[in-house]
DNA sequence: AAGATAATGTGACATTTGTAATAAATGTGA
DNA sequence: TCACATTTATTACAAATGTCACATTATCTT
């Protein structure tokens, strides 16, 4: 498994260096300071998976691996982190982000490097912990006055935020067909006429 | 480490077993079969980590660790699936499960589950995939931003309204077709598919 | 195990929708 | 008037959508 490590702190990045060299099956490639190092170790590596620090001066953690994720998706990118701010957390999500730890304990690291490297996502505790908070909370609409099942509802709130059946079928697994079936009848109990009006009504309905 | 399995199909449960016991340190204490036998499991042997299908007949798998979360917050629960919902992910989260995978990549699920046994959360790929679609985030559309007409924005207005082109031709008194050409264009412009999305996007726009 | 019930899937079909190329009508400024 | 842009329309076509009747498969009940 062939990793970059890249902080800010020299101190540091030796320090995980050696952490991680401990693990069997572990090479540390190459060792960086800032963002636009981060940059060109990746290129340079190509790791298996990108350690690196989120504060970092000149080119900031989350900054390198928007680079860095850019040029790559597949790009496996870890980050460490003293204090977890809702903020980042977001931003790196949305990046595509593999993991972001504290750097608080060390011993984890490593677990979470080759879970990682599985391809999985790795959060630390302290992060996992504010996740529900940035959940959106899902719009519940009264369609009692129907009889919607769960699933129905399901397919409305894809329906109104624009998917198409094809889309909406892959989402719940379902077959195009089976979704085409669900709406029909869905319009059929509302009175509605299209997928646009049913998109409105719910839309309007959440407020 | 020690784990318990749980899972609705007998085959698959006494697989995992076999797969996790081929891991060094690794000890399956028990294997279950459905929620209610997770739950007993789980103050029987209070794991490490527990391992268990989501879908099974009668109790669920969410269900038992909503149970076992409420009796002990510290327990270390894996859930495993075979096709990821976002409701489920949701409320998984907010129990506070530690990670949620997919059933598919059995060599996944060893570097997954000793992650969550230091602590961390784990979410398998498929998964993660989905998570920044669940995150709040503002929405914002900016139409001025596109040259949009006055014109243009009365269509989309009665568009949003759930109107056919057919409707909105005899509003504005244009015919079918120019209609389907200012939509046309309007979709266009704003990147946007169809007019599903359109109306979407205004109603979002407006609050 | 058998039957009932619900969930899911299929295929055929008509309709609506979206795209593109092109043209007629309209207005506008030089 | 001419040239030009804008608005509106037409046509043909491809794709998505909605409806329906009917299989197939799961799940639950008894």
């Amino acid at each position: 498994m062939k990793i970059v490590v890249v902080d800010d702190d020299v101190l540091v990045a030796s320090a995980l260096k050696t952490i991680l060299e401990a693990g069997e099956d572990v090479t540390v490639a190459g060792v960086g300071g800032d963002g636009s190092e981060a940059l060109e170790l990746y290129r340079q590596y190509k790791p298996d998976v990108m350690l690196m620090d989120i504060r970092m001066k000149n080119m900031s953690g989350l900054e390198a691996a928007q680079q860095i994720l850019k040029e790559d998706p597949e790009a496996k990118i870890l980050l460490l982190t003293t204090f977890s701010d809702d903020e980042y957390i977001v931003k790196a999500l949305k990046y595509g982000v593999k993991g972001y730890l504290l750097k608080q304990d060390y011993t984890s690291i490593l677990p979470a490097l080759k879970a990682v490297c599985t391809g999985q996502t790795v959060f630390g505790t302290e992060i996992t912990v504010r996740l529900p908070g940035l959940i959106k909370e899902e719009k519940r609409v009264d369609w009692k006055e129907y009889e919607i099942s769960e699933k129905e509802l399901k397919v409305i709130s894809l329906v109104a935020e624009g998917l198409s059946n094809k889309e909406i079928a892959g989402e719940l697994f379902l077959s195009e067909g089976t979704v085409r079936n669900y709406i029909s009848n869905i319009l059929d109990k509302t009175g509605l006429r299209d997928r646009t009006q049913l998109a409105v009504h719910y839309l309007n309905a959440a407020r």
